[in-house]
RNA sequence: CGCGGAGUAGAGCAGUCAGGUAGCUCGUCGGGCUCAUAACCCGAAGGACGGGGGUUCGAAUCCUUCCUCCGCAA
């Protein structure tokens, strides 16, 4: 069974890893073209096309796939995985892998469907997700699931956290797909019509935190922007990204100050009590954050170097 | 040449424009007050001011050059 791999981030190299040292054959690997990355704007490969440089498997980076079909079947693949590859495969492109094409989506369905279920996840609150590993279909993640594994997501866990986690489950489910796939002893489970749902692609003007909300969706915020594209707050003029953050527990002091402040508006000036900011239903602590052009920072050492004040009012 | 910020004590910052003994807050250590404390009071240690070169009687500060870190945008 001769394997092409499709993906393109981080996310996406776990899974290919594992799969080769599963013993599969690998003939290609399909990923995005270089991209420009950094301040400098130095081409960049993708991680995937590193991973795959380094045991030496045929890259492919088509800038438009449905363009380059042929390229596609010459790897001469019996089977496609694709794994956040980052385009839309076309039906000539489904239908050059007699064994099907498959899909690691690293969200549970019918309710994930679409570009950002992890970060989703983590914002919506959910307490559980998972991979599944599905038919690719031309509708959006749409196809029959094969398998689904479920896990639980950790309190505090960060969007960055848990794709790693989900990566390594990705690896380890679509290790024992291609298992089934082999054997051929296996069925498929149509998704649900009840429940479906599609998340969209997280831009940065999601990530300004409202913190005239609840304190727990202030911090779902916050983790599921966590590492990017990073929540920020706004006061006079300047953002300020806020990395990890915790609710707040008061001294009596600054309970009395909260019940007159205004939602966003910073409760203390000591940097003992790091930085309180006040929310619907009481305050957040912002435990580490990075103002621009600085290092990130303790809430703690923010306040220390006096760049807010105490009074200061994060703009809702 | 995409736009911009920053390198000063263990940490966060001021001081740089108008060159002249190195400052603030936090932490650390010692002492005091207190039933007690993350609170308060007193004291101490700790810095070749990112590196090189230049101007000057004298440079954290002015000129020049190199290095490093970071925000935005893509």
């Amino acid at each position: 069974m001769k394997i092409v791999f499709a993906g393109t981030p981080d996310f996406a190299v776990a899974p290919l890893q594992k799969i080769k040292e599963s013993g599969f054959d690998i003939v290609g690997v399909i990923t995005q073209i270089d991209k420009p990355q950094g301040r400098k704007g130095i081409l960049t490969p993708p991680p995937v096309k590193k991973a795959a440089e380094t045991w030496g498997i045929p890259v492919l980076q088509p800038e438009k796939i449905k363009e380059h079909v042929e390229d596609v079947q010459a790897l001469g693949g019996d089977l496609l995985v694709t794994c956040a590859y980052g385009q839309i495969l076309t039906q000539a492109v489904l239908d050059s892998f007699p064994m099907g094409v498959w899909n690691i989506h690293a969200g549970l369905l019918p309710k994930y469907r679409g570009a950002s279920p992890i970060q989703s996840c983590i914002l919506n609150g959910e307490k559980t997700t998972g991979v599944s590993i599905m038919k690719t279909e031309l509708g959006l993640d749409c196809g029959d699931v094969l398998c689904v594994v479920e896990i639980p997501i950790l309190e505090t866990e960060t969007y960055g956290e848990l794709s790693e986690r989900l990566s390594h489950l990705g690896a380890d489910l679509i290790v024992q797909a291609l298992g089934l796939l082999q054997s051929g002893t296996y069925t498929l489970t149509p998704q649900s019509e009840e429940g479906v749902g599609v998340v969209r692609k997280i831009n940065k003007e999601q990530a300004k935190i409202d913190f005239s909300k609840p304190v727990a969706e202030v911090i779902n915020l916050i983790r599921g922007m966590n590492p990017a594209p990073v929540a920020y707050a706004v006061s006079e003029g300047n953002s300020l990204n806020v990395y990890r953050a915790e609710r707040a527990v008061m001294t009596a002091e600054e309970e009395e100050i909260c019940k007159t402040a205004v939602y966003g508006e910073v409760l203390t000036d000591k940097p003992k009590r790091g930085l309180l900011v006040k929310c619907q239903d009481g305050a957040v602590k912002l435990t580490e954050v990075q103002a621009s052009g600085g290092k990130r920072m303790s809430g703690g050492d923010f306040l220390n170097g006096r760049k807010v004040k105490k009074g200061q009012v994060f703009v809702c």
